[in-house]
DNA sequence: TCTGGGGTCCTAGGACCC
DNA sequence: TCTGGGGTCCTAGGACCC
């Protein structure tokens, strides 16, 4: 048996990246993009990095700065993200079939199957190609374990003259790298574990490879033990080719302005009940109960606080945006109180099960007729689809959508790839 | 004024059972 | 004074990821 490879393959700056696609007066120029309701800086270019723009760093504390320095900033434009995710990997399948799609801008890929002498040239090819068909710029690094292809991808994006592409199955790589790559830029070390290692001593990736197992073990739990293992190039880690079915879904929104009123409330957490529903019935799951909470912001100090969490049960798994909109919106007024400026909301579920499959209640004793519905809801599916989300909504109970609540998108690009009336123009002289 | 959203995995500890 | 020993299931919370 021949030993394993995986590569590793992100887009820098993905957000940024796609940004760039669309515009190119933005090459070279410092990009960021601000998470929901224009709140942080989520994606930054180097140029952007440069000026010291930090990961999360609040829009409102560097708004003056981006303004002075000429930051290009946009909204999340997630339909737009998606999208050119799906091309990106689209071309890493024609490199790989074994093909691992771990985030919306990295992917693992099984590559043991080429020679080690051509696997660089390899990675090299990908890259130029993803280049040239999205747009996308990308590093690669690879691995005998998956926790070795992030360690080389790691390296790659963090040494330009290695032009994009790490190969640690390569011996000669590996040692170089291993003793200079920090505990906390390891996958799977945060600020805690960090602190861990550090204590037994630990400063570089070689130094927790060479770590007792069972020291390591007693001090991060069987995560510790499995991390040693990867590092030394013991794989632990399969593959996923296949996306496990989700165990559970949730829509949360910070608001864009605070909101003191039940009326508004319940149109935000109906919506977010619509939007659950939608999520669910894409993936044809179902669910028999659903939390929904809300709470005030620790940001406001002067303020009192409030933190509500409350868990409706439904008589049977369901997906129906109108059973799921007006269980939530129960939990809402069973335990509202006014007095407090509340900040967020959201409505979450666990336990997700296929719904073909699930257990019916008694008829009844609350069973919902879920074939008119599911014919109902494919037809509310199907409009929003074509017209936009949002587009049609249930009129449960009288709302009368404002949305004063609803997040902010204030700079957001066009939907280019996805929406026919934001199709770029193109003008020839 | 303004500070994201959505996931997963792992463990400890309590309740409960035989 | 002495007051079992295992199971399982559930939940809350910590830690981490992008």
């Amino acid at each position: 048996m021949t030993a394993r490879a995986y590569a590793l393959s992100d887009g820098n700056s993905f957000y940024c990246s796609c940004e760039r696609v669309f515009d190119a007066r933005l090459a070279r120029l410092p990009v960021i993009v601000l998470s929901n309701n224009d709140g942080c800086a989520i994606a930054r270019t180097n140029e952007a990095k440069a000026l010291g723009i930090r990961m999360g760093e609040p829009w409102f504390k560097i708004r003056d700065m981006c303004r002075q320095q000429g930051v290009r900033v946009y909204s999340s434009n997630y339909a737009l993200y998606g999208d050119m995710s799906a091309r990106v990997n689209a071309v890493y399948r024609s490199f790989s079939p074994r093909i691992e799609v771990y985030s919306i801008d990295e992917s693992f890929l099984d590559i043991s199957d080429v020679r080690e002498s051509d696997r660089e040239a390899l990675a090299r090819d990908m890259r130029a190609t993803v280049r040239a068909w999205t747009g996308i710029p990308t590093c690669v690094g690879i691995g005998p374990t998956k926790t070795l292809a992030k360690l080389a991808n790691h390296v790659a994006k963090k040494n330009p003259e290695l032009g994009g592409v790490c190969d640690l199955t390569d011996p000669e790589q590996y040692d170089h790298w291993i003793i200079r790559v920090p505990v906390g830029d390891i996958w799977g070390v945060g600020p805690a574990n960090t602190r861990r290692l550090e204590a037994l001593g630990c400063d570089s990736a070689a130094d927790v490879r060479d770590l007792d197992t069972r020291v390591a073990r007693k001090a991060m739990t069987v995560v510790g033990e499995r991390l040693v293992r990867e590092l030394r190039g013991e794989a632990c880690l399969d593959l996923e080719t296949l996306a496990p079915t989700r165990k559970g879904c949730a829509v949360t929104r910070s608001f864009s302005n605070r909101v003191e009123d039940l009326a508004t409330m319940e149109e935000a957490v109906a919506a977010h009940a619509a939007r659950l529903g939608e999520k669910l019935r894409g993936e044809r799951l179902g669910t028999d109960h659903v939390t929904v909470f809300f709470h005030t912001s620790e940001h406001d100090r002067d303020r009192p606080q409030r933190s509500v969490s409350t868990v409706v049960t439904l008589p049977e798994a369901s997906n129906d945006t109108r059973v799921l909109v007006k269980a939530c919106l129960h939990g809402v007024r069973k335990t509202w109180k006014d007095g407090f400026r509340y900040s967020k909301a959201g409505v979450v579920t666990t336990d997700l099960v296929p719904l073909a499959a699930s257990q019916r209640a008694l008829p009844g004793l609350g069973q919902i007729d879920r074939e008119q519905g599911a014919a109902l809801m494919a037809a509310l599916d199907a409009c929003n689809r074509r017209f936009g989300r949002g587009a049609v909504v249930p009129g449960a109970a009288g709302l009368t959508p404002k949305r004063e609540w609803s997040t902010k998108f204030e700079m957001r690009s066009p939907r280019y790839t996805t929406r026919a009336d934001e199709l770029p123009v193109v003008a020839a002289a």
